[in-house]
DNA sequence: TCATTTATGTGTCAAGCGATACAGAATATA
DNA sequence: TATATTCTGTATCGCTTGACACATAAATGA
């Protein structure tokens, strides 16, 4: 028993390629389904038959995302040679992502949904929860070196992270305002001047 | 000649703040008319009449915040003793303003428009403008520090002062998440840590 | 008192929103 | 070839959007 009926006329992968890129610039709430229509080159009832409904289209454009862009940031994350590096690695993979030339600029996880108007606060969740996932990685990478003896036991970790995390999502409105890919991996290296005196944090939480 | 015609029945400046904070809250573009007017507690036509458009009381209201919220972040700097002590008030005040209690967290002119959908354009490069002057005036204290001789002439200041910048934006993203207070004050101790290790760069842009 | 001026509440406008009903077209199975 | 199945384009649904027409209410000035 192989495919019944009449066969779908689009390419629905590239599709819903089209469909992530115009998420990604203007947001859910932004995105109207005139937009996709345009975009995807593909009339409404198709969408809905392919996808359900504008929910769950971008919800499977956000999983795409995580997949590609994303996946490059926390690929390079894990292969990289110490605790260190992989923060390092996050960050300027993270200023070349934001600002690759014919795409959006930014994060679409970070700024896909920030508001919670009315109807929306379903999707607002869902990335939180994405953006939560992102600071749990980094911490557990922080604290594998700590398991591993590179890094010390004193610091506040979860702190750490989260101090490396929200610059991160910084650069997504500083991508989106304009800035180079050079001032974003400026703005990588002044957080990454933090690293050494985070560290060596005294147990009384002040740098030494 | 005083005032003619039927008086205005409600408090315009009251109204306004509570614009303000629905704007704050859910964007302007996730703001809709009913969202105002049952906030503002005031008819469509009165709000016309009193400030012309949605846009204009955009406008309206990202003023006023600048001149509130914003003010407090601003004056906290420019009174601070020395060049770090304004950085580090900068972000410790803002971690304080994106999380006061009863009010919507992170910075109206971080988030209130940062998509460009189809109409709202204008707003958002508006609130660009504003976040643009943000950096520029913390670098002007920078120069300042320079100027006056408590800072070195090498460091890229305006890399640095984009990095701060950065940081702050990231803490409303952050404070959006739900983030306390406490952690947000975390944070910006953990980007202050950078400054020793920023202020002492060498020539050729490396650390020391 | 009465004209003038301004604000108010009711009701509504055209346009756009997300989502579908429907009939026809294109495939597989019987 | 006949029938069942699935996709396609047209056209439109009910609803919300930002904005405003209109008649009325409440003030001032002559």
């Amino acid at each position: 028993m192989t495919q019944r009926g009449r066969p779908r006329s689009f390419d629905r992968a590239a599709a819903l390629r089209r469909a992530m890129e115009v998420f990604w610039a203007q947001g859910y709430d932004g995105t109207s389904m005139s937009n996709l229509i345009a975009a995807m080159n593909v009339n409404s009832p198709s969408i809905y038959a392919a996808f359900g409904s504008k929910e769950a289209l971008f919800r499977e454009a956000v999983a795409l995302y995580r997949e590609t862009e994303g996946g490059r940031i926390l690929s390079a994350m894990t292969t990289a040679p110490s605790t260190r590096a992989a923060i390092e690695t996050m960050l300027r993979v993270s200023a070349e992502e934001y600002t690759r030339p014919g795409k959006p600029r930014g994060c679409l996880i970070v700024l896909g949904a920030l508001h919670a108007d009315d109807g929306n606060e379903v999707m607002r969740r869902e990335l939180q929860v994405h953006r939560a996932e992102s600071l749990t990685m980094l911490l557990q990478r922080l604290k594998r070196g700590v398991a591993e003896g590179e890094l010390p036991n004193g610091p506040d970790w979860r702190a750490i992270a989260t101090f490396y995390i929200t610059v991160q999502q910084g650069m997504s409105i500083q991508a989106r305002d304009g800035a180079t890919r050079k001032a974003l991996l400026a703005v990588a290296d002044c957080a990454i001047a933090a690293w050494d005196g985070l560290v060596s944090y005294r147990r009384d939480g002040r740098a030494l």
